[in-house]
DNA sequence: CTCTGGATTAGCT
DNA sequence: GCTAATCCAGAGC
């Protein structure tokens, strides 16, 4: 397995969001090891009107603008998190909103954060993610490439074949289609 | 300062 | 299908 660098994510928010279907994210603390292979994600990019980074930078999307590689965690609703990898160069403005993974280890972790047990509800949306792996405002701006998440290639893994639809749960730019998630996988969150 | 609505989810009808 | 839960960023005054 290897860990993906900075170059990975150096790059066009779109190609990443697709090319990291397949991969595996992995978050290790020092009691546990919560690992998920990625099913489903959606492109944030800079002139996007979706964006939390559309008007500008401030405070709370600041992380967007930063360097490739870093976490952009924000809470919304009142109650949830969500997990964005930043994309693009230092900068500009880019993130892939992470939706859906398919649990691999620590599932039993999973179950108990989520309280829940059927492994298809633990991680097929982005705050039932967030909530599984314990991710909180305590990531953001994280280093990817050398922190506590990382995300990681197994070559020989093939991520099967990629619907490209619209995304969920905006209200502009709907028919962009920027989200994508590997077809048929029973943990992609809206079929 | 006040107001609106949100990159969601769970639980009910 | 509908909506409460529950906080806060961003916009407008």
């Amino acid at each position: 397995m290897k860990r993906l660098g900075a170059a990975f994510f150096d790059r066009r928010t779109e190609t990443v969001a697709k090319e990291l279907l397949g991969k595996y994210l992995t978050l290790r603390t020092k009691t546990a090891t919560l690992s998920g292979l990625i099913v489903e994600t959606e492109a944030y990019h800079e002139n996007d009107p979706a964006s939390h980074s559309y008007k500008g930078k401030t405070p709370r999307n600041a992380p967007m603008f930063g360097k490739p590689g870093h976490a952009y965690v924000y809470f919304t609703y009142g109650m949830h998190w969500c997990f964005n990898i930043v994309t693009e160069k230092d900068g500009t403005a880019g993130a892939v909103l992470i939706r859906a993974v398919e649990p691999v280890s620590g599932i039993e972790l999973m179950k108990k954060n989520r309280k829940k047990k059927d492994v298809y509800q633990l991680t097929n949306g982005p705050a039932k993610f967030t909530q599984a792996f314990g991710i909180t405002e305590k990531y953001n701006n994280m280093d990817l490439i050398n922190g506590a998440i990382g995300i990681y290639d197994e070559r020989q893994r093939m991520p099967g074949s990629i619907v490209r639809t619209n995304r969920i749960g905006i209200s502009v730019a709907k028919d962009d289609l920027m989200r994508f998630y590997v077809r048929d996988n029973p943990f992609v969150s809206v079929k």
